[in-house]
DNA sequence: AAGTTATTTGACTATTCAGTCAAATTTATA
DNA sequence: TATAAATTTGACTGAATAGTCAAATAACTT
């Protein structure tokens, strides 16, 4: 009984998130978003109750479609500092891709989005704190296997380090962003972001 | 002849820069501006061609605002490792001042704004890409005297140690700005940023 | 085919937005 | 006091904005 379900709120979720991530929230409007996925207006408010609503929307399944990523670079079967180099790769890889595509970096979109409704939408900024807790959870994880192994010293402390690193590929992304270049994130990035870590030179160079 | 100056265009850029910091530039109308710095909109347009001119000119303005506090923060007199110190703790109180005046923390004006309108306004990408530059160079700078002194690895790139400075605290600046939250740069951006340059240790906990 | 239900439509508000402009006003100089 | 020049004003435009809603439609079940 009654009709199926349609793609339409995966249109608009995808849509939407490709046109924030692109340019900003507040530079992107419902009929703009409408336009480009071919929904009309009425069916967006028939899915989300606001602009705001949808824009959470998006964010969240932007991160359950990022999750299986994270799982596969994390694995515990990868050696712990190619966990790391790896999801550099990945990073840079997505951020030439998008560059290549539309013209410009685009660095992390729930940062940037976090950044921007920071002030207005306290919704938002609970759902990224608590996604920025969930990737720190994958750093952690992987430094502690590091201790266990002896590649890092042993008293580091993993949450304050995976801090550390989370901070430090945010603000890479954001400068890459703003500079439009990604010369930095992909010749330097990996290595800096090794000496953070605190993995040996030898270690390092091994190039695992 | 004619008219003195008045402070009106001053009033726009204190006030345009206080919102836009605050909030976002896309959250900001110009009536919102005018109204608080109590200008007319007619004369908001006599002094500024554009919404986004105004933008670029109180960054341009802010920078210039900073420039004497950067001056004293990396003075020569003064010991290099203290230069990173002192900049941390200027930017703790100003982002502690800030949090407690508008109950909310509010990040690095300049790259909230080069984040938000990276991909539509040109011109604010180059003047922050040219802000950055500058900022950078002060830190390039004290890093060649730590090496004059044996602080740190002699074969350190400054260049890229500068850039990775700044990456970490723009990083560091977006994750309180989004937690609004100021923990982590209360207690662990020192040392961790110190960690970061490679300072020995020793040196470190010297508290200099 | 009839009934049920979710989905889609398009026309509709009311507000806010950036930007315009000619006229009025202020303040300085000569 | 007359003149000159910058500054200020307020009313205006036209477009874009988020959001509403009743009616139409599509697809599924029995």
């Amino acid at each position: 009984m009654g009709r199926a379900p349609t793609n339409t709120k995966l249109k608009l979720l995808e849509t939407a998130h490709e046109l924030i991530w692109r340019n900003s929230y507040g530079s992107v409007s419902v009929d703009g978003i409408c336009d480009k996925a071919n929904v009309k207006k009425g069916s967006f408010y028939h899915y989300f109750p606001s602009k705001a609503d949808l824009a959470i929307a998006a964010i969240e399944w932007w991160m359950q479609n990022t999750i299986p990523y994270l799982d596969e670079i994390f694995s515990p079967s990868r050696h712990p500092i190619d966990r790391f180099t790896t999801l550099i790769d990945f990073i840079y890889e997505k951020q030439e891709d998008m560059r290549i595509e539309y013209g410009h970096v685009c660095g992390c979109p729930f940062i940037s989005i976090g950044s921007e409704l920071a002030a207005q939408e306290e919704k938002i900024c609970q759902k990224i704190a608590d996604i920025t807790k969930q990737k720190m959870s994958y750093f952690e994880n992987a430094l502690r296997d590091m201790i266990a192994m002896g590649l890092i010293d042993q008293n580091t402390d993993v949450i304050l380090k995976a801090e550390e690193i989370y901070a430090f590929i945010t603000g890479n992304l954001m400068l890459a962003r703003i500079k439009n270049d990604l010369k930095f994130m992909k010749t330097s990035l990996k290595p800096s972001l090794l000496t953070l870590i605190g993995v040996e030179r030898t270690t390092e160079t091994l190039n695992i």
